[in-house]
DNA sequence: CCTTTTCTTAAACGGTCGTTTGAATAATAA
DNA sequence: TTATTATTCAAACGACCGTTTAAGAAAAGG
C-alpha cells in the first residue's frame, strides 16, 4: 500500500486522479459504498485497479478521500455564510433561522451543479452517515466536529436561557432531519404520487429551513415551558 | 431455491427458524446489509448457511423476512393508537401532535425491549431506508404504503385549507426527521461530549414528537402565509 | 413396522472481491 | 543523452462470497 503522498505530480496524473475520483463519486452516489467495486470505478475512470490503488492506497481510502473532496468546501461555505452573518448583525445574538440557513443552504448549492440538479449526492451524504462502516465515523469526526462546535457556540449565544442539553438535543434533530431529508428525497416523488418534485433541490432547502427552524423553536419553548412549570 | 411455504412446519424447524432470525437482526443491525455473510449467520444460530438457505430462500428473503417480521407489529401499534385518538375526539380533526404521537410513540416501544433499549435497532430502520439496494424499496411500499396513504388521510382533515403539495412535504420531513432520527441516534452522545444519553429511548421519542410537530407546523403556516401575501 | 415428507448437514461450485506484483511506459533531471 | 523517478498496466494471488448439491437424520403418516 504505497499512497501517492503528493511528492510530484505527473500533469497526466492529476487527471488520472480527478478521473478516478469522480467516477467514484458517481458510482458511490448510486450504489452505495459496498456495492461498487473497485474494479468498477476504474473502468468508468478509463483505468485499471492499481492506478486506482496506486492514488488511494485502498477502497478505503478513495472513499475518504472523495467524501473530504466534497464535503470540505460545503463546511467553509457554511462558515462563510455564518461569520458573513455575525458581521451583518453587528455582534447581536443571531435567530436561529439564520444560524439553520448557513448549516443548510450551502448543501443546496453542492446539490445544484452545472449540470442540473445533482440530488443523488446528497443522498450520498446522508446515507454515509448511516452506514455501519467504523472508518467513516473517524473521517466525520474530522470534518464536522470543528463545525458543530462553532455552530453550537452561536446557538447558545441566540438562546442564552436555554439548557445546555437541550440545545445539543434539538442541534442534533436539526442535522437529523437534514440528513433523513437529503438521504430520502427520492421518495418524496413516488410517496406523493408525482405531486412534489425532487428536482427542484432550491425548494427542498427552504422548506427544510423553515421546517428545522420551527422545530427547533418549539422544542425550545417546550422545555423551557417545562422547566416553569 | 426453496423456499419454505410454510406446509408442515417442524417443531425444531421453527426453532431454527427463530434462531435464524434473531442472529441475523443481531448482526444486520450492528453490520449493516452487506457487512454480514450467510456464514456469519448461520454459525450465530448454531447451524449451517443450507439451512437458512432452506428456510429464506436466499440472503436477501432473509433480510426482507427480519424487517417485516419487526416492522409490521409496529406499523400495526401506530394504526391502533390512531384510531384509539379518532375515536377518543369524537369525530373532530385530530391535532397534528396527536397524529405524530401515534406515528412514533410505537417505535419507541419497540425499541425498549425487556433487555433494555435495544437503540441498535433503531438504526436498522433508518440505515434501510438509506441503503441503496433496490429490493428494499419494494419492501417499504409494501410496508408503508397503506400506513402513509392513512395519515395522510389524517392530516388533511386536520388542516383543511392547506395544499396538497405543502402536506406531503412536510409529511415527508416528519418521516425524515424520525428516520434520520433514528439512524444517528447514538451520534448524539460524542456529539454533546457526554451530556446526552442515547439509553433513554423514550426521552428522544417525546422529544422527537415536539420537534416534528412544531416544524409541521411552522412549515404549513408558513406555506399559507406566502399564499396569502 | 415401513414409507414419505421435512429438515439438517458437509462439501463443493462458480464467481468476484480487494490487493499486490513486476514489467513496461512516460515524465523529469542531470 | 542517460539515470532516475513517477505512473500505468495486465495478470495473478488468496480469500471469501451466495448458492447448490446430494446424502443422511428426524419426524409424521400409514
Amino acid at each position: 500500500m504505497m499512497v501517492k503522498e503528493s511528492n510530484k505530480a505527473t500533469p497526466r496524473a492529476i487527471v488520472t486522479r480527478n478521473r478516478i475520483l469522480s467516477a467514484a463519486e458517481h458510482l458511490f452516489t448510486t450504489r452505495g459504498f459496498a456495492g461498487v467495486t473497485m474494479r468498477e470505478v476504474a473502468r468508468r475512470a478509463g483505468t485499471n485497479v492499481a492506478s486506482a490503488h496506486y492514488h488511494f492506497g485502498s477502497k478505503e481510502g478513495l472513499i475518504i478521500e472523495m467524501l473530504r473532496h466534497r464535503i470540505a468546501p460545503i463546511n467553509a461555505e457554511r462558515l462563510r455564510l455564518l461569520k458573513e452573518a455575525k458581521h451583518h448583525s453587528g455582534g447581536k445574538p443571531l435567530k436561529p433561522l439564520i444560524i439553520f440557513k448557513a448549516l443548510l443552504l450551502p448543501i443546496g448549492q453542492a446539490a445544484t451543479g452545472s449540470t442540473g440538479p445533482d440530488s443523488r449526492f446528497m443522498q450520498l451524504v446522508g446515507r454515509s452517515f448511516t452506514e455501519p462502516a467504523s472508518f467513516l465515523e473517524k473521517v466525520h469526526r474530522r470534518l464536522f466536529r470543528e463545525l458543530s462546535d462553532i455552530f453550537m457556540v452561536e446557538l447558545r449565544r441566540s438562546h442564552p436561557a436555554a439548557r445546555e442539553e437541550d440545545l445539543f438535543w434539538n442541534l442534533h434533530f436539526v442535522v437529523a432531519t437534514m440528513l433523513g431529508a437529503l438521504a430520502n428525497h427520492r421518495r418524496l416523488v413516488p410517496f406523493s404520487s408525482g405531486l412534489c418534485n425532487d428536482q427542484n433541490v432550491d425548494e427542498m432547502i427552504q422548506r427544510l429551513i423553515v421546517f428545522a427552524g420551527g422545530g427547533f423553536t418549539a422544542s425550545i419553548e417546550n422545555a423551557k415551558a417545562k422547566a416553569n412549570q
